[in-house]
DNA sequence: TACAAAACAGACCGGTTGTCCGGTTTTGTC
DNA sequence: GACAAAACCGGACAACCGGTCTGTTTTGTA
């Protein structure tokens, strides 16, 4: 007579996973990543404590699943396919710029690039994620590059800055701006 | 007959104050708020717990205390005073950006701006922390402002920005470098 | 149907966290 | 010297952390 168990359960790996990964890239940039509990995620999401460990042994996993998958995506939607797509480099910049300030004055409130928060609260603690989150960087710095030299290759650009130099720039103005936002 | 206590004491509480708060300033920046246990800072100072939270009743009122006294200066020696007191805003902020470059070359590595770093981690949290950031980077941007003003009285402007939103870009851009630089 | 592997459940552990408290020593003041 | 306030001591505390464990259920495969 063990417990009677009458609730059917079924299996869904890959959407217990994401619903995981949902509540966590949601909670670390709303209040950071130390500031996260695992527990706090199993209450959330409802999954239990053995299948989070089972799909994400440790904390530092997840926050590696996170950024690999999660913010890799928000950075390719919001910058990188934006940028590809715009007529020039300099148009597609700025139309980033504005859309996300569209979007923040319609939600009220900043809470940070999702890259530059972990970067700033995990990128000195560990090589393993400092080399993850340089790797979301180097792909947006490339997107931008690249968009910069086709302006060149066609003649687009109205004027020619280092390509390399004005991507940091446009990066770390970015990142900086969001980071002010919050305070 | 009680512990025979041959150990003279003396009582500095500034000095003990301070240096909690050195301690405690230089691991918020190499470690992070939530990574820095108060038992380390007593670990490292040798400053027993019942002293400690004498002086500073809880970790709040440390952080609170370090972004009002120990932060405070080091913008205002790196930048404000720094901007005040070269010929022109420009050349200023110039040379600004070149010393930090220099002094982290020397150093070797990046552990971010310091307000930055406590802005991302903490702002979004806490209310009255958010308040005294904030307060600290009107500082920082009111005396960019009042340089460029100075400038255009003075009739020393090469160009003529609007002064806050200037300041602003060069906040951003300071800020977001060196959190891209610690990934 | 048989069975191994994957997926999930949930209690549990050692260690650490921030905070607080009762007592002792030092210091300023009269 | 008497005495109160401030400074300092050292440990206790409950809550919580990330991670582990054993066991059960589901699923793919043949």
């Amino acid at each position: 007579m063990a417990k009677p168990r009458n609730r059917i359960r079924s299996n869904d790996p890959q959407g217990l996973r994401n619903r995981v990964l949902d509540a966590a890239s949601a909670a670390f940039q709303s209040k950071g990543y130390d500031a996260t509990s695992i527990h706090d995620l199993i209450r959330t999401t409802g999954v239990t404590g053995g299948a989070l460990h089972h799909h994400f042994p440790s904390k530092k996993s997840l926050a590696l699943a996170v950024i690999d998958e999660r913010i890799a995506a928000e950075v390719g939607s919001t910058w990188i396919d934006q940028v590809a797509e715009a007529p020039t480099a300099a148009s597609g910049i700025v139309a980033v710029f504005e859309r996300v300030a569209d979007a923040l004055d319609q939600q009220g409130s900043v809470s940070g690039c999702p890259l530059g928060n972990l970067a700033s609260e995990l990128a000195l603690g560990d090589d393993e994620l400092r080399g993850a989150l340089a790797a979301r960087y180097a792909d947006w710095r490339g997107a931008i590059m690249a968009k910069i030299d086709a302006d060149k290759a066609l003649g687009r650009a109205a004027f020619a800055p280092d390509a390399a130099a004005f991507a940091d720039v446009v990066i770390a103005l970015f990142t900086g701006a969001l980071t002010i936002g919050k305070a």
